[in-house]
DNA sequence: TTTTAAATAATAGTATTACTATTCAATATA
DNA sequence: TATATTGAATAGTAATACTATTATTTAAAA
């Protein structure tokens, strides 16, 4: 029943071999407890990656990796709850990348700059000894994170606390921002805004560049520096 | 073959009874056509407004209906594809929408005012008499629009120009703006910022509302004065 | 007016997907 | 050693996505 886990303290215990304890009302049989259940994961992840969300089954992914079906079905109920527990994965590491980053950088703007460079730039491949592959699993991030809560069954499933390290990760940009800007009136928002629109303009300046303005800048670095213009012009 | 429609032209004319000409390679068969195409996009809007994209399916749809799933097969080649369809027709409106309620307005900062209340509140229900129910539709693309683009086949599905209406919308509401401040850098983006936002924004607001900051403040109007703080600041 | 062609929709399927009941095999515990 | 307990596979079912074919209606040509 371990929900709510104080980060600050494992953080630095746990640096080495990085695990998140994922909210078990996610799963079955906690993926992390068997070699099979962290082959899932992992090979979830190449799979999304390689066919998306829409394409990917339990089927197929037990085929890629020599066992069955109903092996699968015994850690998830369905497929949409192994995404969620991807994205709980995902939620929480960065939060953990929030911390230990921001920690050694004095100046606050800086701080929120980086931040907002966590969410443009790929990830950092080697911060923590985690097996998951931290592209791709960015990439599923930027494709497939919305189509978590954009369910009908939203209400029921938020429940069982399954967002909330969304929900931590959001205060924790907040909390940041407050301390930058006392008197701006919208920091959660700002931070979803921040997090979701770093996903949708690095989808768009890939895949529907005319949504963007990718065309007329450089493009690595693009959706950074307009997001940093943007935050720090709300945040005057 | 017509893809793009002046617009400009078609509004005055077309007031009356507003229908929008969508690109030919959404469908099979034009649901604007026939009787049962046309009976076909107001049940699926019903449909999925009450049940969820995922599980809307042609057959429910047909059975709602009084017909077959083989006959709403022959108007779309998929529920995506008529999801697709929905959403062109919605993009056309808006940008109707956009280019009609702007025109008395003389003040440039008053014209994107507008544009921003456009995107956050209820679409006005009778602004051309077309017949489907405008406020399901805006629930369906604030819960389902962005599973139009965000699928494994976005290049492909982006050749035909099925995404132009959203083009179109996005250079609209991108013009007020360099008008408004021709040194803003991104104008394109922010647009599409300001959409994707509203949509998101209204979404979290009722269902995770603790990713924004709705209790603190009254709930209507709530993503109206938070997008145009946001804009405003980022055009100074 | 009759015949023929085209358009429209329904019937009756198949293949895939999502999910489950049951059985088998391997460990761990008493 | 006997017996729970756990982990994973077999073998299904129901629903979904999609299609080939047939029937019916409408329109055009002879």
């Amino acid at each position: 029943m371990l929900i709510s886990v104080n980060f600050e303290c494992r953080y630095f215990i746990m640096d080495y071999s990085l695990s998140f304890k994922v909210n078990e009302h996610i799963y079955l049989r906690d993926p992390e407890g068997t070699e099979l259940g962290k082959q899932i994961i992992k090979h979830a992840i190449e799979l999304i990656y390689e066919i998306g969300f829409e394409h990917f089954t339990f089927k197929k992914l037990a085929l890629e990796m020599n066992t069955t079906e109903a092996s699968i079905y015994r850690y998830f109920t369905n497929k949409h709850r192994l995404l969620l527990y991807i994205l709980n994965w995902y939620w929480s590491y960065m939060e953990y990348l929030v911390v230990v980053q921001l920690e050694p950088i004095q100046d606050i703007r800086a701080k929120l700059e980086r931040v907002v460079e966590l969410f443009t730039h790929e990830l950092p491949e080697r911060v923590g000894q985690s097996d998951y592959n931290k592209n791709r699993l960015h990439q599923i991030v930027i494709s497939e994170s919305s189509k978590v809560y954009l369910v009908k069954e939203v209400k029921e499933i938020n429940e069982n606390e399954v967002f909330k390290p969304y929900k931590d990760l959001c205060a924790r940009i907040s909390d940041l921002i407050k301390t930058y800007q006392p008197n701006y009136p919208f920091p959660h928002s700002l931070s979803t805004t921040l997090i979701e629109t770093a996903h949708s303009q690095l989808f768009f300046s890939t895949y529907l560049p005319k949504l963007t303005d990718v065309q007329d800048l450089p493009k690595p670095g693009f959706v950074e520096q307009y997001l940093k213009d943007l935050v720090f012009k709300a945040l005057v």
